[in-house]
DNA sequence: TTAATACTACGTTGTCGGTCGAAGTATTGA
DNA sequence: TCAATACTTCGACCGACAACGTAGTATTAA
């Protein structure tokens, strides 16, 4: 039998859990009532979706005290979630040439994507690991070149593969940008290596990555980047 | 402004809508009289329904005399499908221990995926081509060799990158296999290869690639697999 | 203990949309 | 021309479900 994808998609298919379920592309594990802001419901709607979220294995839940924490299940669910956003986002463009939405320049600029960095930023970066050829890319596929794995070895990168399967290097197509940028275990390091030097912040209920001024000038020598 | 992603996610969050797209990823295009059949329902809410996955972008529709014949309308769609199809499938299976449907096994032997082959015989037609060289995986992802590109002008496959932005190799996640298999160009051109001679046909109404027995034979000796 | 907060369970309401019957238009074939 | 087929439009029905108010149960803080 195939699987019923109607179940799923039904869950991501109404646009209140909808809005959830993107607030938590930002990787941090949200509260119900975070939620029930972002979705501008009451706690006990809220309440039921995430329920529904849950049992239908599109999120996992942490209890501590009396806060539930909601996360995205895994990689898997936010690789599906962010196919989405691009899929929607070429029909959301294709439509009307009108209301080309500016949309927030800030989420633009650079945003977190589950685990890893997008936006404009993150295709410069992109761009430039490219022209130093520190990742190959052939056939839409990337992988660390030799130069590569010395590079982030050098700047204490630890993106040893493990047992994970995880790859170390992937290519995420960015819905805003329409161009590559960086996923996998290196992209997830180099965005987690930006907030522990203190470049740059989470916006809270949001998916913005809001740099310093400094940190914005560092993040750009440390890989070369033009901004 | 972030892309809305409830849109297209509630046009495949139905059940009957599912079933057609489902129906779709055989890669054949269907007219509204065989959707609706394959869907269980009557020609006026197959109408509607094909209405509105047009009007959402998820079909494409071409007119021939007084049929309408509707498609996925590209790679991206089909590629989410597939994703749907393998998250809804680990979490089917994650559910009951009980009922691990046996499926239709002719369906997990070999089947369409959209454009390219899928089911247990593409994953060892996968394997074979790793263990030849003719693919180099790493990192999760796929290329075709030096010998892999000989390989496929010997046996006179048109594969050649062109202007599309098509990459030639690309993996896919089998649902029922859990495991690799090849799609891209190459993938697609394997597929027209083996109903070109006449090695295999679709079944009408469903995605399952039936092999003759010659066909079979041929088959796994052009690909050196082990049946 | 008392009060406040975080979340949940239940019942009600109201809307949205899937479904089909009936009727209509276009295309094909005899 | 007449009939059959393929698809669409309209209208009505009805079930599903999102939303919230009320009323609960945990947990924390004072």
């Amino acid at each position: 039998m195939q699987p019923d994808i109607a179940v799923v998609a039904g869950l991501i298919g109404e646009s209140t859990r909808a809005r959830m379920l993107t607030a938590l592309m930002g990787g941090k594990a949200l509260t119900a009532t975070e939620l029930a802001v972002e979705a501008d419901i009451t706690a006990q709607t809220a309440s039921s979706h995430l329920n529904k979220l849950v049992t239908g294995q599109l999120l996992v839940v942490r209890k501590q005290g009396r806060h539930k924490y909601f996360q995205l299940k895994g990689p898997k669910i936010a690789a599906l979630l962010e196919t989405l956003l691009n899929i929607s986002n070429d029909i959301a463009s294709a439509r009307p040439p009108v209301t080309t939405g500016p949309a927030d320049p800030r989420l633009r600029t650079a945003r977190v994507c589950y685990d890893h960095l997008a936006g404009e930023l993150s295709v410069k970066l992109y761009d430039s690991l490219i022209t130093r050829k520190l990742i190959a890319q052939e056939c839409e596929q990337v992988q660390l070149t030799a130069q590569g794995l010395d590079f982030f070895a050098d700047i204490g990168a630890s993106i040893a593969q493990g047992k994970s399967k995880r790859p170390l290097c992937k290519s995420c197509l960015d819905w805003s940008e329409r161009r590559s940028h960086l996923a996998g275990i290196t992209g997830q390091w180099i965005l987690n290596d930006l907030f522990k030097q203190g470049w740059a912040r989470k916006d809270l209920d949001s998916r913005v990555v809001q740099f310093t001024q400094q940190g914005l000038r560092l993040f750009s020598k440390k890989y070369s980047i033009d901004i």
